[in-house]
DNA sequence: GAATCCATGTAATTGGTTACATGATTCA
DNA sequence: TGAATCATGTAACCAATTACATGGATTC
């Protein structure tokens, strides 16, 4: 009878988003975008879902000039499922990087060959940095206790951007000690001549 | 008529790991548990639809006292397949992480709460680290040259799993930050009595 | 006049996980 | 004697992506 099917990530992430400010669908989507992509079409059924486990309620707002909105607010129910959950054994992080695939076999290709893929990741992850840097300055500037004041939202927020410069970061010196290999490579084989 | 049908990460995954040397599904499966772990029912019918396409071969060897395996190796077709695709425009990454999924909603629980949620963080970190370094380990003894040999394979394992050691050893740093603000956030709590 | 934004969804397909099925051998 | 390892797969389900469908308002 208690239909007791696990919630999964995106539906936790929902809710967290959702405590914050009551949002539409297509503002989810939009807010989610720095935490982690995601589509209408995976966004609406959630919703659905967690709507008819009375995790969250759904009120319509008329607009003017605008198409109306479905507006979802997280209910004491919901509340106390992502509370209960947070804590929780997390479930192994799944990753899926076709960079990483590609350096997994990047030995099938000149040192020439695979430096502008590093490059070109980090010019990748540069961008990344910069929007998310962007990002994190509006935020510093609308609440600036964010850094300080564990107990509201606006910490949460800045401790996962600043986790991702700080990771991005990191990797771009990854990447520069990668180059500086493949140089190396490149010169051993030039300098020496044809290798035996 | 030509079955171009966009082959996706897992594909060359394990035709990079079918290059490296002649496997089994089931040795796939086993070593491809540091890069990313995959089940057999992933791996059986991709590689039958490896076969189909005619990237990959397979023979069976006969074995005694252990049940036959299939053994699969590239084709030329799949070593081209493979060297065409590294170096085109990756994906976006994907990552589904309940640790990210859970500090992005840490802000409803106390500091108290929060901190050993990072500290068990910090220790599958921590555990990943060390399953990396003795797997590095082994692999620098077999390979000396691993380090530097660019063009064979040993080189791209070594490079895949350093740049996991310093990413995961960098999130440890970012988590020492975190459990650092969470208790000041404590003190300021408990120093203070009651807040307003 | 075309592209983008706002706004909500469904359908079809592919990718990934969990559970099931089988069976000998080896290790604790 | 019970668990783990070796070995191959299928079935069912859940998660994620791509494509489709609609339509007014705004921006370039």
């Amino acid at each position: 009878m208690a239909k007791n099917q696990k919630l999964n990530n995106l539906c936790y992430l929902i809710l967290g988003i959702l405590l914050r400010e009551t949002r539409s669908g297509y503002e989810i989507v939009k807010h989610l975008q720095t935490v982690r992509p995601v589509t209408t079409s995976q966004v609406y059924p959630t919703l659905a879902r967690l709507e008819k486990l009375e995790l969250i309620q759904t009120h319509m707002e008329v607009q003017d000039k605008r198409p109306n909105k479905n507006l979802h607010s997280v209910t004491t129910k919901g509340a106390e499922t992502l509370a209960n959950w947070i804590g929780t054994e997390p479930d192994l992080p799944f990753i899926r990087d076709d960079f990483q695939t590609m350096i997994y076999s990047s030995w099938i290709k000149t040192p020439q060959e695979t430096i502008p893929i590093v490059e070109r990741r980090i010019r990748f992850l540069e961008d990344a940095i910069s929007t998310l840097q962007a990002d994190l300055g509006q935020h510093m500037a609308i609440y600036p206790d964010a850094r300080t004041n564990t107990q509201k939202w606006p910490f949460s927020k800045y401790a996962l951007v600043s986790r991702r410069i700080h990771l991005y970061s990191q990797e771009i010196v990854w990447c520069h000690g990668m180059i500086h290999t493949l140089q190396n490579a490149v010169h051993a084989e030039t300098g020496q001549g044809t290798a035996g």
